[in-house]
DNA sequence: GCATAATATGAATGATCTGTCAGTTTTACT
DNA sequence: AGTAAAACTGACAGATCATTCATATTATGC
């Protein structure tokens, strides 16, 4: 396998902006053309930039989606760290309405974006780096689920911490993908609430 | 676009198992070395003939794999149609359980190639034929909850039962993806069963 | 057994794409 | 202004791959 950082690292401004460019073209041409149209070629010219530029900062192709998806992930993922601090405060069942607002008011940042990507299943970051960020994420919620087991019925954290990422990830492609309209309208933040309240509070 | 369906229909008994035989090759390479190495020449190489005679058949490589999606959907979907015959016929509760053992021993009879189509959320089939068939199995399901509305909380029906199509389909995959083992050994079951009871019967 | 349709073959074609590199322009620094 | 490093350019080499077609083999019906 090729290495995966740039070859060359952005020094003056110039290339800075270059390397933000050639990214934020990748995701318009994913979302707009598709994966198999996204070419080095076109990302270049959207980027306004020549091919040979691209290939200064990024060792191939696949590069550019890694770092495209990276940055995304990252910033979902700090988003969500940041909100467990507070939900640690508040009672279960709003700790869980305020986890979905914050979820999906995140997403609506850049909704198209997150459905190309989604779309994708992650398949651009490294097995590893997924693996990791997912088991952080899981333990980070199963600790918290735990904190707060006087007021749920849960047996298995961890399998359950699992369930409640997929369900929240795959509902929103999924809306996303389907009714896009049930993102904005309220549809799916509420049901989702419905959901993972009943499910991790319920008793049956 | 070109056509979908056999350039050329195959009528004797030997060429009804090349057909047969180029699609599960198919399946086999596309589990084995991804979608990208999945080349057309490997397919044919796998099935035990020319690529020439692959195109006598398809008339294209993207066909090949709208036919295997297509046999795999249908399977599963004539399989739930006929579940749910007999889950009219239960209370909810037991309705539930049961349609989540079927969904999986389903699953279980070809895990890996489910794990593959999955992982390229049903691209191949186009997507009228994919809307047409999620929109009658929804139909079907919201049919079913409203006629046992007595036994649950429901307020949305439709948007209730694209939840639930999402949520199976969904957790199958990622369990498929990152912990197979919780398929065999009646983990996925067990939780999906308590998701899906508390989502439908609970009224927090 | 012969004629005709069905089926199979695989080298060749042509299109597409990734990644390179020799040469040019821009910037930073003195 | 002069120079060296940084950044940029785009034609092109090399590789891959879908698809075709002229030819060969096999099956069917008479």
């Amino acid at each position: 396998m090729k290495p995966l950082s740039p070859r060359k690292h952005p020094i003056q401004g110039r290339s800075r902006h270059t390397v933000d460019a050639v990214i934020q073209a990748a995701g318009q041409v994913l979302v707009a053309d598709g994966l198999q149209k996204t070419t080095t070629h076109v990302i270049a010219k959207r980027a306004g930039v020549s091919v040979g530029t691209l290939y200064q900062y990024f060792p191939n192709k696949e590069s550019v989606f890694i770092e495209l998806q990276r940055r995304f992930s990252n910033s979902l993922y700090e988003n969500i760290e940041e909100m467990l601090h507070t939900l640690r405060t508040l009672p279960l069942k709003d700790a869980i309405s305020l986890f979905v607002k914050g979820l999906i008011s995140h997403i609506q940042k850049s909704p198209e974006t997150w459905m190309a990507l989604l779309e994708h299943r992650n398949q651009f970051l490294p097995e590893d780096e997924k693996a990791l960020r997912n088991h952080k994420l899981r333990a980070l919620l199963a600790q918290l689920f735990f904190e707060k087991r006087d007021e749920c019925h849960i047996q298995n954290f961890e399998f359950t911490s699992f369930v409640l990422v997929n369900v929240c990830e795959s509902l929103t492609h999924n809306v996303l993908l389907e009714c896009p309209q049930n993102l904005k309208n309220g549809v799916l933040e509420s049901e989702l609430t419905t959901l993972l309240s009943r499910y991790l509070l319920g008793g049956f």
